[in-house]
RNA sequence: GGCGAAGUGGCCGAGUGGCUAGGCAGAGGUCUGCAAAACCUCGUACAGCGGUUCGAGUCCGCUCUUCGCCUCCA
């Protein structure tokens, strides 16, 4: 079997992955800022690091995949300007910003949960992790990388010579003039950044510090976070490609100054979900909510659709490209089914072939489009297996079966369970519905025995209409509930 | 202006120099009482112009276009 390599930002190189700690893997993962619901993008950045984590347990490394919840606004730029947008969001609703968080906090994982995300083992808040956060910012003004103005913590540029490496952005005169941040405030130099505000009057979400009554800067949380639970030197960090710069070159200069030692091994940066080409976005107000998306398609045609396209390539979201998407996953299940319930016979199959192609696709820096695709040839060759007189032996049938839930289930999450897809999607109330079409058949049954095809072709059509699909095959009837 | 990514058949979307990606939609066929499903066959795509090579969608250069980041953002 081939072996993991994975595309590094760092190195801009896709490079072999081994753990820092043979057989175990640390990974952190930027979580949400909690105030509004999450929408497709998330769902793309999400969904791509849960394959990362499922496929490294199932190479066998023991994964502690730690995800935060950004829980404190932070202001729109690291000068004095912008606002709070959780507070903004609770003054809206009239309520206190823990609310908002909290209430966000559950609506994301509700999300998640319905697209089969696996949960991380921690999701620590930055709210949280105030004195965490203090005390990396105490170590940075100790070693000289940080200084305070007006009760402010700034980190110092200057201070770090490696500072922008991840994002190509070394020279900080080049970033300063492009940039449409205006240059006016306490800070020594303008490339430096907040590690700590000082509370303006009426600001709610603040904390005691040794400068002060203030709050943490954004970038700070994440170094924080990571390097209590996985230590100085973690081996994936992950998150979305527009938090390269700052956010994570940034959170490299404070760990790195801190310690002294490399903070993250291999950097994973997902790429954008666009609307007609044009980024999917909380500022930009053109994205559409999991939830309003839930209403149309299920969840697991959502996974399906994104990962039918690389995680570092953009995604461009458009209900025609997700019905096409729903089309062929039916297809798959469809296959599932029919091996579920297949008579044994037999034949063979070489299933071996199609577990070494999509072991390789998903080493490959974790090509889910390729394992994907191997996965439909081989419900091709299953079903023409199927189609033939020898039909698959029992061993054969099983082994198939391993496949599909192992790589489509358990890897790729887009399989149903056993149950699910024996119960011809019927969802709730499937034992009732079972048993009245179960009777509806069997005078369907007689009806074509007495060659009354009408009569046959009048249940066929009326249960349709009905979204129930018949499909007469060589081992009987069977049927499916068709969705909306 | 700087840093970075990308332009693939009707649509979505892989592709790390030579051999069919895959899905959706479409055409023909096999099977079936019919239908559906399944299977078989079919489209001769790689923004443009040069170059390297026996051979390039895949490498190099230039041009055009699009997008992301340089402000919170998955």
């Amino acid at each position: 079997m081939s072996s993991l390599h994975i595309y590094n930002s760092l190195t801009r190189n896709k490079d072999l992955f081994e753990p820092l700690m043979p057989g175990v893997v640390s990974m952190y993962v930027c979580g949400p800022t909690v105030y509004g619901h999450s929408h497709l993008g998330h769902a793309k950045s999400y969904v791509s690091f849960d394959v990362v984590v499922r496929w490294l347990r199932h190479l066998g490394f023991k994964v502690r995949y730690v995800q935060n919840i950004t829980d404190v606004g932070h202001l729109t730029d690291d000068a004095d300007e912008g606002e709070d947008k959780i507070q903004r969001q609770a003054s809206k609703e009239m309520v206190d910003p823990m609310e908002i968080a909290q209430a966000y906090t559950r609506s994301y994982f509700e999300d998640m949960d319905r697209l089969g995300v696996l949960r991380p083992n921690i999701a620590p808040t930055a709210t949280g992790h105030i004195p965490e956060q203090i005390a990396i910012i105490e170590r940075l003004i100790d070693k000289g990388h940080a200084y305070e103005s007006n009760g402010n913590i700034y980190f110092s540029v200057e201070s770090f010579p490696g500072y922008g490496k991840l994002s190509g952005r070394t020279d900080q005169a080049a970033v300063q003039s492009g940039g449409r941040v205006e240059q006016r405030s306490d800070k020594r130099s303008p490339s430096d950044f907040a590690l700590w505000k000082r509370a303006e009057p009426g600001h709610i979400m603040k904390w005691p510090s040794p400068w002060g009554v203030g709050y943490p800067g954004w970038h700070v949380e994440c170094s924080a976070m990571a390097m209590k639970y996985l230590g100085e030197t973690i081996d994936i960090h992950g998150g979305g490609m527009e938090n390269k710069f700052p956010h994570h070159d940034c959170e490299i200069a404070q760990a790195e100054a801190a310690t002294g030692k490399p903070f993250v091994r291999f950097w994973m940066h997902n790429n954008m979900v666009t609307v007609d080409g044009v980024k999917m976005g909380k500022s930009l107000g053109n994205f559409i909510t999991l939830k309003e998306l839930f209403g149309t398609f299920d969840p697991m045609v959502i996974r399906f659709f994104i990962l039918q396209s690389h995680y570092r390539s953009p995604l461009d979201f458009s209900n025609a490209a997700i019905k096409a998407s729903q089309s062929g996953l039916e297809k798959l299940h469809e296959t599932a089914r029919r091996l579920l319930e297949t008579r044994p016979g037999s034949g063979t199959l070489d299933v071996g072939s199609f577990v070494r192609k999509t072991e390789e696709a998903l080493n490959d820096d974790f090509n889910t489009p390729v394992a994907i695709s191997v996965i439909f040839e081989f419900a091709k060759a299953l079903n023409g297996a199927l189609d033939r007189n020898e039909g698959l032996s029992a061993d054969a049938a099983a082994e198939a079966m391993a496949y599909l839930e192992t790589f489509a289930g358990k890897v790729l999450g887009i399989l149903r369970s056993r149950e699910e897809l024996e119960a011809g999607e019927a969802g709730d109330g499937g034992e009732t519905l079972a048993d009245v079409i179960s009777v509806v058949l069997e005078l369907r049954k007689d009806a074509r025995a007495r060659k009354d095809f009408a009569m046959s072709d009048a249940i066929r059509d009326l249960l349709l209409a009905k979204g129930i699909e018949l499909k007469d095959t060589r081992e009987g009837t069977t049927w499916t509930k068709k969705r909306g």
